[in-house]
RNA sequence: GGGGGCGUAGCUCAGUUGGUUAGAGCGCCGGCCUGUCACGCCGGAGGCCGCGGGUUCAAGUCCCGUCGCUCCCGCCA
């Protein structure tokens, strides 16, 4: 589950009052010179007459011993007294333990502390969950509620450790490249477009409001124009919709811009800075990172974040059926859908496992779903009967498939087709453990389209966000037709990251601009300052901005960012341990003149 | 905004078709214990069955509402 620490350091106790060694490094070097260790009691095992205590601190546990002959008796009674999480300072010889008594199961096993002189520094109520639980989970209310406590326990301290080494290993990386690190500001203009912003109400500005910022994409646009020419920052993004495991409102982006660059040196650039990160988790990427086009990975995954460590990859056989007289198949394609289909391979699938598939492609969307196996030249299917044995053959042969190999087909509009067989192609690569345990597979998707018709809307949106440059010449007459400079970087069928080219040239940024529907006037006002900017010398500029959390999880192997983040919110936004969101004073209020704002400013 | 799962002791959970005094493991408290490491043994305390309403002779169990946690869809330029 976690990837190794790949060297447990130590840091020096210089200055430290209470130890002058960690828990974790009582091992061999200290025999001889005795230590004074101080942290928790993580267990007791109190044997009247001998008392065991393992001790936690942030490097580990070590046992110390208490013997009524080394200890004066006040003592020995006091450490009858002791609880867990205790904190405590203890200070005693090392010694080896003897062959029988060693733990194999701890890093410090083979030796201990007896201890002759301690001092309870803070005693502790009963925990309200166990620190380190062997059966069981807390529940994460009580885990939130409570999250000093709920860090305390292994596999959180690792997360987090896990993700100051991955912060530091960008840090290192970008600095040695010459990328300067610059803050933008928390308090910033509201841009509607895209999610909702929190805003924050200005006193000195009554009836006025700041927003926290989506990214801080236009700062860095900004930078480049300034000429700082590598830039970057770990910032912290708001965005007030609703959550998930993987999506917090507020939440940590790395983000990277440079100046004079194609996408070319991007993504070089970005493929070493990965994996410098991601060798700090202990995990080895292979360079270069494969490369897929969106419009490739949408065929053949389903999805434009496709999962690479397994195959079960999507055909498309509408070709195969260009001539078929069964009604489902013959009417999809001729409607412009087609019909796509994995061959699963050669497997053992009961009855009702592929009944329970039928229901499954039908919650992801789909009308129905056909199974076969594929059986001489024809198939065992109910559906065979519908199919000559011309097309048949011709399914086999599209399909690669071999004597008995599973083939699943779903015909649809397209984007449901991939919808369906992309999220059952994941779902049966879980089920069927076609994932290697500690298996990773990066790339990168390219060649994005610069615009997506929002049929809701009945107007085009970015895919990317409007300040993306198109690849090659933009025809404002087919604006749907634009590829753009814009790639992903996708681990695991996770996104991690994402950034384009920009616009460096105010007349087509208005143009984009327009195309998303947003007028001369309106543009002024929103993005004017940008727009004004970009007169004034702009180099060509690129970027990417990664999820810091999702990197972390991904790590650390964990299914929700909340694991790698110290003070998560729950799914319904609030924070159990300080009570946020709460009502405020009347008072506030009234000094923000928010309460008046609603009436003194109808909707239009 | 919509859908699924969950809510019973401090924690994790069991609780039959609605039926007598609501259980288990861990933890906690007390006693015993000098080589344990998930220490052991003996004893004990601990419950607004999330909350509100309803059905019923009778509700942890059935119905309605509500709150919270969680996963997903919508949303997330």
């Amino acid at each position: 589950m976690q990837a190794p620490n790949p060297e447990p350091n130590f840091p020096a106790q210089r200055g430290n009052s209470y130890r002058d060694s960690w828990c974790g490094e009582v091992t061999t070097s200290k025999v001889g010179a005795g230590a004074r260790v101080a942290g928790w009691v993580h267990r007791r095992r109190d044997h009247g007459g001998l008392i065991f205590i393992d001790l936690r601190d942030r490097t580990g546990l070590v046992q110390l011993v208490f013997d009524p002959d080394e200890l004066a008796a006040e003592q020995f009674e006091a450490a009858h007294r002791l609880r867990a999480e205790d904190v405590v300072t203890a200070a005693g010889a090392v010694v080896e333990r003897e062959a029988e008594h060693v733990n194999p199961e701890l890093p410090t096993g083979a030796w201990e502390i007896r201890v002759s002189a301690f001092e309870l520094l803070s005693d502790a109520e009963t925990p309200p969950f166990a620190i380190e639980s062997w059966s069981g989970e807390a529940g994460e209310e009580a885990r939130l509620r409570h999250r000093y406590l709920d860090l305390r326990r292994q596999g959180m301290r690792e997360g987090i450790e896990l993700r100051s080494r991955l912060l530091r290993a960008m840090h290192e990386f970008l600095d040695s490249e010459g990328y300067l690190e610059i803050e933008t500001p928390v308090l910033t203009l509201s841009t509607p477009e895209g999610a909702r912003d929190f805003l924050v109400p200005s006193r000195l500005r009554q009836g006025s409001f700041y927003a926290l910022p989506q990214s801080p994409q236009l700062f860095k646009q900004l930078l480049m124009v300034a000429g700082f020419e590598r830039y970057y920052q770990i910032a912290r993004c708001f965005r007030d919709e609703d959550l998930r495991a993987d999506r917090q409102p507020d939440f940590t982006q790395l983000d990277i811009e440079m100046s004079f660059v194609e996408v070319e040196d991007v993504l070089e650039a970005n493929e070493r800075l990965i994996a410098h990160v991601l060798a700090a988790a202990g995990i080895e990427v292979t360079l270069p990172l494969p490369r897929i086009s969106h419009a490739e990975a949408l065929a053949r995954f389903g999805t434009d974040k496709p999962d690479t460590r397994f195959g079960l990859e999507l055909v498309d056989v509408s070709a195969a059926l260009a001539e078929t007289e069964f009604k489902i198949f013959a009417g999809t394609i001729a409607s412009g859908g087609a019909v796509k289909g994995i061959n699963a391979g050669k497997r053992e699938v009961p009855r009702s496992e592929l009944d329970g598939l039928i229901s499954e492609a039908q919650e992801l969307g789909a009308k129905g779903l056909v199974w076969a196996f594929r059986e001489g030249d024809g198939w065992r299917s109910p559906t065979a009967k519908f199919l000559s044995p011309q097309e048949l053959a011709r399914l086999n042969t599209a399909f690669g498939a071999e004597q008995g190999d599973l083939l699943l087909l779903v015909a649809d509009a397209v984007p449901v087709a991939n919808e369906v067989l992309g999220g059952l192609r994941k779902r049966l690569a879980e089920r069927w453990g076609l994932i290697g345990e500690g298996e990773h597979a990066l790339c990168w998707v390219l060649d994005w389209p610069l615009l997506e018709w929002n049929e809701r809307e009945r107007r085009w949106v970015a895919l990317h966000h409007p300040f993306t440059a198109p690849a090659g010449e933009l025809d404002d007459e087919d604006p749907g037709a634009a590829l753009t400079d814009a790639y992903d970087m996708v681990w695991n069928g996770s996104e991690i990251g994402g950034g384009s080219i920009r616009i460096n040239d105010p007349e087509l940024q208005r143009r984009v601009l327009a195309i998303l529907g947003i007028d001369a006037e309106e543009a002024e006002a929103r993005f004017g300052f940008l727009l004004e900017a970009l007169t004034y010398g702009a180099p060509p500029h690129g970027g990417i901005a990664y999820g810091v959390d999702r990197i972390a999880a991904l790590a650390h192997g964990s299914e929700s960012i909340r694991d790698v983040i110290a003070f998560p919110k729950t799914a319904s936004g609030g924070d159990p341990l300080t009570g946020a969101p709460a009502p405020v004073d009347a008072e506030q209020l009234r000094e923000l003149a928010i309460a008046s704002l609603a009436k003194a400013r109808p909707t239009e």
